[in-house]
DNA sequence: CCACCGTGGGAGAGCGCTCTCCGTCCTCGC
DNA sequence: GCGAGGACGGAGAGCGCTCTCCCACGGTGG
């Protein structure tokens, strides 16, 4: 409608034409760099609108070698060999999507945009690898779901810049955020035997991730020292039906229990029901306390008093430390470490 | 290590010198285009292995107009105004990480990535429509939270690919997927009175949203057909809460109440403890008929009986509808209902 | 025996941008 | 009054890739 010819976007050249200027100067203008005569500035902007130029991001991106995006890489889910199921499943778990929102949160104003990633399989993991490489994107955030994760490794060994949300299983040279899981679980425990509860146990996450064992052990160091040496546990795996069935082994093997700590909310949101189901009030016969302060604890009956895992906070940091690892290649890896808090609602 | 100057990555130059060849036959090989001699091609590949090369992605997208990118755009999320909070507290909602993951899942055998954006404020739609003319991505899927979202008719007003999850409230060019919202109500009203409820209520989802309408409509229908006119009805807003204060209200005012129809599994989360609460029990008293077969169906004692929504496969179909759109930039819109199907558990 | 065609592969022109040079002009200071 | 130096803007060389030509060669039919 405004050309004859060219049905394709304005370039630089076009702007440069019509302004009366080089392409240089109008390269200037969008860059808001160097100095540009105020009123040769005003006649190129002018220029930009009339055109509707935006510049192209991958003739940019080539001379700048930077793509002005990352990867947000979902690692570690599904199963292995599951090659033509849908990923993702794990987004389903409200976490994922706090980490998310955090992550782009912080990008966002940055003009950095962040492409969804799966990681599950071997070749997935390739393609990971593949695409940084690319230049397809800037770096790598990692948010995995299980310990075995062999990906944080292989990006450090190739040198590209990654963070981590939680900490790796086996120490790799890559800056991660994570929160103080020792310190929740004393929170919980304070708060259990404040509230006179003398029969406690816990439910923990899966063993193998270094999560649910710094909060299974900070728990019962907590509890050592206020004279609670034994703390009876069941294992879960973080989902709502393990807490379940983690809920009933507890409550079969300890009758007399009068509180728990259970390590994330989806599990104790399973843990309620089946404490209901064998006759046990909640709060008043036994009291239970979660962890993540996730959608999870206000969508029980009662609603439950967790710790709070302040996951938008951490995911600003873990995206902010990846930015920095961009800007500069060189730099050491660092860890951030949250403080978490108690969130007393009505199950304990 | 393998080279002394430069440490940047090697190019089809270097690939090409290697093999003794020119670029232009490296880039057949690389592509897999046109005749090229197999020995030649044998030659071409134990070069691009040693050299280690990977194409650069901007450098493709700056000639083939292609980025091999598309944004998924969760739209009209959070409130207007909230500039600096965190987007994407939507992502908690189980459906959302169900359609991304099944987006992903569809894109991903393609080699196609997904950059995740949200729309939520003018300035944000505006960068979503940036972020297309500038060729970072080829196209858009979106999935809107409310039905008064403007983004899709601005989209197809600048005549850029994109598909919709779920039909627009306003009629709009523009290709999408949905499921046959009526047929599924109906599945509900019908299973309803089989199991012998006779004085059954419901609780819809916010009434601005086509969706919601779609679903009361043709719940109202279905029991209308078989001699109930009228249905006492609740408005909620799809989440958990929501759902616990309709079931408050219906209850108080029919009280005799033997059956409800939720409009959405979350809502029908916070129903239960509402009419346990009040001495029903579910599915004794009570039967509960949720919809989309979420994780949240599962995570509810009594486990709820719902209309299954075939979310993912309703993303994947999406993203095909979008990958054409891109294809061949000409195409009429198109849409694609599924049929739902009952999914009988233990609320009815 | 020559015109013709099909096939394999090279040369080279860009794609739209950034950024380094370098030239021009204007303003001071001595 | 003249040279130094700063401010401004243009020319042009690429960034790494794709793709259109075009050439060379061998086989075929008239």
């Amino acid at each position: 409608m405004r050309r004859d010819v060219p049905p394709s976007s304005p370039t630089l050249e076009d702007v440069a034409r019509a302004a009366g200027v080089s392409r240089a100067t109008v390269s200037r203008v969008v860059n808001g760099i160097r100095n540009v005569d105020s009123a040769l500035q005003e006649s190129v902007r002018r220029a930009i609108a009339d055109t509707g130029y935006v510049p192209n991001r991958a003739a940019r991106s080539l001379v700048t070698r930077r793509a002005g995006s990352v990867a947000l890489v979902v690692s570690g889910a599904g199963e292995e060999g599951a090659e033509h199921a849908f990923p993702g499943r794990v987004l389903t778990d409200p976490f994922f999507g706090r980490v998310i929102g955090g992550v782009a949160g912080f990008l966002r104003p940055r003009g950095v945009h962040p492409v969804l990633m799966f990681a599950e399989t071997a070749r997935a993991r390739a393609e990971v690898l593949a695409f940084l490489r690319q230049g397809e994107a800037d770096g790598a955030v990692l948010v995995s779901t299980h310990a075995e994760d062999p990906l944080p490794e292989l990006l450090a060994e190739a040198g590209l810049p990654a963070a981590l949300f939680a900490r790796p299983a086996r120490p790799v040279p890559i800056s991660y955020v994570d929160v103080d899981h020792r310190a929740g679980a004393k929170l919980a425990a304070d708060h259990l035997l404040a509230r006179g509860r003398r029969r406690i146990g816990t439910i923990s996450g899966p063993l193998d991730v270094p999560a649910a064992r710094a909060r299974l052990a900070g728990f019962r160091d907590a509890m050592a020292a206020h004279g609670h040496p034994y703390v009876p546990c069941a294992e879960g795996g973080f989902t709502y039906h393990s807490g379940e069935a983690a809920m009933e082994r507890l409550l079969a093997e300890h009758p007399g229990l009068d509180g728990v700590f259970v390590a994330n909310d989806l599990m104790a949101q399973g843990a309620l029901p089946v404490l209901r189901h064998h006759g046990r009030a909640v709060p008043r016969d036994v009291g239970v306390v979660g962890f993540d302060d996730s959608s999870a604890a206000t969508a029980c009956r009662p609603a439950l008093t967790t710790v709070r895992h302040p996951v938008e906070d951490m995911a600003a940091e873990l995206a902010r430390l990846l930015l920095e690892h961009v800007e500069r290649p060189g730099r050491r890896p660092t860890s951030v470490i949250f403080e978490p808090a108690l969130v007393v609602r009505d199950s304990s």
